[in-house]
DNA sequence: GATGAATGAGGGTTCATTCAT
DNA sequence: TATGAATGAACCCTCATTCAT
């Protein structure tokens, strides 16, 4: 593609490629950092890491909630996507929920300190909390209803509360071999079944 | 020995009322910051409001472990000495277990912050972290294990595990209308239930 | 040389026009953005008003005194023009120079910042201290040998120290109802009278 | 002097004579440092010079401006008594008057950097701004009143103004060989003079 | 024993200026 | 030539903890 194209075609933005590359760099050097500090490291450790100027940070990522949206938005997407294929792939609704939950799950132990931030009160981390809850709490909800309707659970469990609950139940699940945050939330889920 | 023992040895120690008197205090003002900064509160705030000097915290209670303990001590021993007693009024173990996890949840709940400190890798920590787990988690596998005599609930489930999960399900869970610890705690007690 | 010869001895430069026209918007943005940030506002946001890169400002102006300056230019030697005309109008010089201190009163108290920025040791500012004197000091050293040679005034007043205390006095005069500083320096002006 | 005669007749601090060395030392660094780098020199400078750390500043100064304040207390303290003496001391009242804002000019210019942030929009110094108009407008206005009822001067100049004013004419006055503020003030105050 | 002053490590953030594209 | 991304120095401020009195 020509340049000329690219400008007939759009407000021609030159200097993307470089800027691109180094976002990437960015967002690489942050994941790396939140593994091993946790997501609240300090912004001049992932600069450092990432070999550049700490106002870089900021110009990509004003501010930190930004940071951890984009390093961890693919993943979240993905699990949100994943939603309706399986609700369609069965065999239950409950069933497809608690498999839902599970990738939900196996993202979030993973991320050090991810889920301690994702309270709703933890200041300054409320872009944060409402994109995960933007994305994912509908999600949660068609699987809930699908489920409720089915007559397989009970009726009476907001999606918004199941996800904080599990959200929960992911802190500090990582670095403690004796509590499994999967298995707890396999009981919480099991926990939703109508009592017969 | 008893503490009268070392009294009556020496010279009369004056200022040992003084020294209780002032801890006393000091458990007061902590009691109510916790209340209202939780229990990661500034030191000098409690010393402010004891009226006291920040080193006479340090005296007495060298971490912070040490004076949140000492704050909800007698707390966390009626709770884990309602255990017996509900599972002797029954009418199920499982029942009993309920109830007493409740307990638990009410504690919690309501104490600014205290759940997200229990976390085993928060640092500085260890020693609230290793009082609340001596005290409740036999308690906990007590009633675990009777329930799970009785046929009622799965075998497999640990009471360390419980524990944690249940701690987790009440991170945060003042401040947010939308989420009721206690109804999902329910839950996962729900879940225990032997998979008929 | 003239600028047309430059140009027309070389291959037809067509960029011209186009910087020609990039520096006034420029000049335009500063202007806009000193009346409401003051001269010291950041480089950001006068790129920002002119639409244009950073570094386009920094081609243009390699200091921030260039700037300045080129912003005010026309003003200022509208004013160093005006000395000659209004010591010619009369009625005395010492008049005179009260009228053309007042216009330099009156430009300079409705640029932000401009008159602080004018001392000479205001550090990056140098140029934009001499531009002034340069041009001014020369037209109030006229008017005020005028004056002293009448006998209307003192002998031993400097032209540079006058200018300097006229300056000074229009510092931070905007935005404080309770100071005018065109009253203040008629009061100096005033005080030039020879004590009779 | 015993403890207990102490504790019976006050509060009974007895710390105090450690922080109030410190204090002294604290004030003699920051005098120090104004004078070198003005009155906007950076904390750690400051904190570096005096041997403490940068707490230890915040401690006695919670801002800025307080520490302004209390390194040149005494002599704005000093300043505002004269007043009184030297309008008792005549001649005239315009004559003390004159001496009297000498006194303020020769104290003014030898601070680096005071005059200037003086200004009443100066971000964050309005308790200095407050504390020199508290202190020193009073005093000023009894000598101009004074003066007027005289007849010496025009009844139509407001102390804030003035002193304003010459605050003003001192900004930059040191480190400028060719200004003389406090020749520029003395042309100031005899502009004040009634115009026969 | 009690005090509270001092410490000093940290963390976040801004902006003038340079430089690769 | 224009761009705007990157740089990184500088600064402020807070607190847990120690220590001299």
């Amino acid at each position: 593609m020509s340049e000329e194209d690219r400008g007939a075609r759009q407000v021609a933005r030159p200097k993307r490629a470089d800027a691109r590359r180094n976002e990437k760099t960015l967002l690489d050097a942050a994941a790396a950092i939140f593994v091993t500090s946790g997501v609240e490291a300090p912004v001049r450790d992932i600069a450092a890491k990432a070999g550049v100027g700490t106002a870089t940070i900021y110009r990509h990522f004003p501010t930190r909630a930004d940071l951890i949206i984009a390093v961890y938005r693919h993943q979240v997407d993905a699990c949100a996507e994943a939603g309706p294929d399986l609700l369609a792939a069965g065999p239950t609704p409950h069933a497809a929920l608690g498999r839902w939950i599970d990738l939900f799950v196996d993202f979030l132990v993973t991320k050090h300190g991810l889920a301690a931030v994702l309270q709703p009160d933890h200041a300054g981390f409320d872009a944060l909390h409402a994109y995960f809850l933007d994305r994912l709490v509908p999600v949660c909800a068609r699987l809930l209803d699908a489920a409720a309707e089915s007559g397989e659970i009970r009726p009476d469990v907001q999606a918004y509360e199941l996800m904080r609950g599990v959200g929960n139940l992911c802190i500090g699940a990582d670095s403690d071999p004796r509590y499994d945050a999967r298995r707890l939330v396999a009981l919480l889920i099991a926990g939703l079944r109508r009592p017969d």
